[in-house]
DNA sequence: ATATTTAGTTAGCCTAGCTAAGTAATACTA
DNA sequence: TAGTATTACTTAGCTAGGCTAACTAAATAT
């Protein structure tokens, strides 16, 4: 389904499945979560394929070309062109590979990874801030729900 | 924070607020929630715009160009291509407004519906076929945390 | 030594976003 | 009511981000 769409998606006529209707609110709930914290990131100044790269880069530290873009789901050339931008910006570095000298590392520079975890910390503030509205109860309620998100996707 | 990053984001070194560590658990855990369920969007033979597009048309009904694209958070003319391209394939149909005629509405042909619907289906039957591995009492709990997501998300 | 495979880049195409400018219809106002 | 301003959308033309195909250079295998 359309990662963007504003609307929750209509109900199913027919939950057929015991979990149809949680997984279709869930579902949901995601979409619209992180469409409401994508705001923060314009004050980046980097697009969303770009920050996204760079915090591969910053959290894999130096990583093969090959390997960033099967993290990033994209072919090699288009991650040649997201890192050429990365280190036109001084974000990050490219360092051939002394082993095997066809290959390349990328690694993040000190200015890459402040301006990764300045980002990071702006999304994940404001949700914090939401957050504190809620009783401890029902904030614990939503980390184990994180928890149990991340089983469920880890296999798949 | 980018919204298609393939890690969790590095943790917070120091976690201020009560809510952080939750926020930011809760953050990636909905990333990797729809990057594991964007995999079946392909299925449909449209672009995530396309198809995000077609489902605002779908469940609003007729729609003004303008309400569309304002609801896509894209400019106008954006979405005068992606509804062109919509309508070439017979998803979707332009009608003159009458009352208006500057005005165009948007609908969805039966063929646009049946493309939407199978599609969200899909999404929406893997992501619960997950769920049934879950015993009723963590089912429940995530449809409250898809409730209280949804709460959280409604006032920003 | 030569051939094959592998890592990345370059070239060139398409889609999706944008702004600026144009057209046509409506609404205001003097 | 003539004329101006506003509104709804489209067209033109730009940039970024995705792709495949084809190239270069290095490593590996025969």
């Amino acid at each position: 389904m359309p990662a963007r769409s504003r609307q929750p998606a209509p109900r199913a006529p027919a939950p057929r499945r015991p979990g149809f209707a949680t997984a279709d609110r869930l579902h949901s709930a995601a979409i619209h979560l992180l469409r409401s914290l994508r705001a923060e990131d314009s004050a980046s100044g980097l697009s969303g394929p770009r920050l996204s790269a760079l915090s591969v880069v910053v959290f894999a530290g130096p990583i093969a070309m090959s390997a960033l873009a099967a993290a990033e789901q994209v072919r090699p050339p288009t991650m040649t062109r997201l890192v050429a931008e990365l280190e036109r910006r001084g974000l990050v570095e490219r360092v051939r590979d002394l082993d095997d000298r066809r290959g390349v590392r990328v690694g993040a520079t000190a200015k890459g990874r402040e301006l990764l975890e300045e980002g990071r910390r702006r999304r994940v503030v404001r949700l914090a801030a939401a957050l504190e509205a809620l009783p401890a109860a029902e904030r614990k309620l939503l980390a184990r729900a994180a928890e149990l998100i991340e089983e469920l996707v880890k296999p798949v």
